[in-house]
DNA sequence: GGAGACC
DNA sequence: GGTCTCCAACGCCTG
DNA sequence: CAGGCG
C-alpha cells in the first residue's frame, strides 16, 4: 500500500492499494486477495528503483509492502515484530524491550533485523520460510509476543484495547502479521514535516540511537558510509515450528 | 498527482 | 478547457 | 453483531 500526500505531508493523506490509472506499463502489479469479501486488488510490486521514483512522483511518501512476495503472495517470507510504545513510554523503554526480543530470538535460533519505525517504535524483521499462511505467521508472532511479555513484566502490555493498556507500556503488535496488514518499509520516509526515515540499525546501535535523527537529511550519508546494514537478512531462514508449538500449548 | 466525470 | 472528486474497506480484537 | 485498533 502507498501512502500518498498529493498536497504535501501537512495535507490530506491518501491510502492507495490499487495502482492508479495511467501508470506506465513497466510498473509491475501483484494481485492480492481478500477472501472474506471475495475481493481483490492489484497493488504495486516494486522490482526496480524506477518504480519507487514513479511512485514518489505520484506523491507517495510512505511505502507499506505486504510481508510476502509477488511470487508467493499467500505465504509470507517475513515475520515482523512491531514494538508500539504507548504515549508515556520512552525510547529507553523500547530499547529494553528490544533487548528482551533479541534474547528470545536467540533462544529459538532466529536472527532478527531491527530498524527504527519512523516514529517512536521499533520494527524487527525475521526472514522465514514461505511455508505458512498469514494465520499461522500471526499465531507464531502472538506466541512470541506472549513470551516477551512474560520476561519483560509490566514493560510490555498485550491488551488489545488501547484504553485498558498501561500508558507507560510497549505493545507488541502481533496482529501486524495478519493478511493485508503492513508496516512502513525499511528506508521509507514518514509523512511528517520532519521527514523521519524508517532506518535499519545494528543491534549494538540501538543503545545510543535517537530515531528522530534519522531523516532524509541524514540517512543518505549514513547509507553512503555503512551501506545497508540489513544486507544478509536472507542468509538465515527461520522455521516457525517451535513457535507454533508454543501457540498450540497455550490456549490462544 | 493525475485520471475521469461533469459542465 | 475549468473544476471537482476520487484515490482502503481489511482482519483481528472485545463487549 | 458493532465499533476500536493498526
Ligand atoms: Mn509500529
Ligand atoms: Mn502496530
Amino acid at each position: 500500500m502507498l501512502h500518498r500526500f498529493p498536497t504535501g505531508v501537512t495535507g490530506e493523506k491518501v491510502h492507495q492499494k490499487r495502482l492508479p490509472h495511467g501508470a506506465p506499463d513497466w510498473v509491475r502489479t501483484v494481485r492480492v486477495h481478500f477472501p472474506r469479501w471475495n475481493r481483490h486488488a492489484d497493488e504495486l510490486c516494486v522490482t526496480h528503483v524506477a518504480d519507487v521514483v514513479w511512485a514518489v512522483q505520484m506523491s507517495t511518501v510512505e511505502f507499506h509492502p505486504w510481508n510476502s512476495r509477488c511470487t508467493d503472495v499467500e505465504q509470507p517470507d517475513e515475520w515482523r515484530i512491531d514494538l508500539d510504545p504507548m504515549p508515556q513510554a520512552s525510547f529507553a523503554d523500547v530499547r529494553r524491550v528490544a533487548g528482551v526480543v533479541q534474547e528470545v530470538l536467540d533462544g529459538i535460533g532466529a536472527v532478527g533485523w531491527p530498524k527504527t519505525s519512523g516514529g517512536k517504535g521499533l520494527h524487527v524483521y525475521v526472514r522465514i520460510e514461505p511455508h505458512w499462511g498469514f494465520t499461522d505467521v500471526r499465531r507464531a508472532a502472538h506466541a512470541f509476543a506472549v513470551e516477551v511479555a512474560r520476561r519483560a513484566g509490566d514493560l510490555v502490555d498485550l491488551t488489545w484495547w488501547r484504553k485498558d493498556r498501561d500508558p507507560k507500556s510497549i505493545f507488541v503488535d502481533y496482529n501486524q502479521n495478519a493478511r493485508d496488514h503492513t508496516i512502513r518499509s525499511a528506508y521509507s520516509v514518514r509523512g511528517v514535516p520532519e521527514a523521519v526515515v524508517s532506518t535499519p540499525v545494528r543491534w549494538d546501535e540501538i543503545a545510543d540511537v535517537d530515531p528522530r535523527e534519522f531523516t532524509i537529511a541524514t540517512v543518505p550519508a549514513r547509507f553512503a558510509e555503512l551501506g545497508d546494514v540489513h544486507t544478509g537478512i536472507d542468509d538465515a531462514v527461520f522455521l516457525l515450528d517451535e513457535l507454533l508449538e508454543w501457540a498450540d500449548r497455550d490456549p490462544r
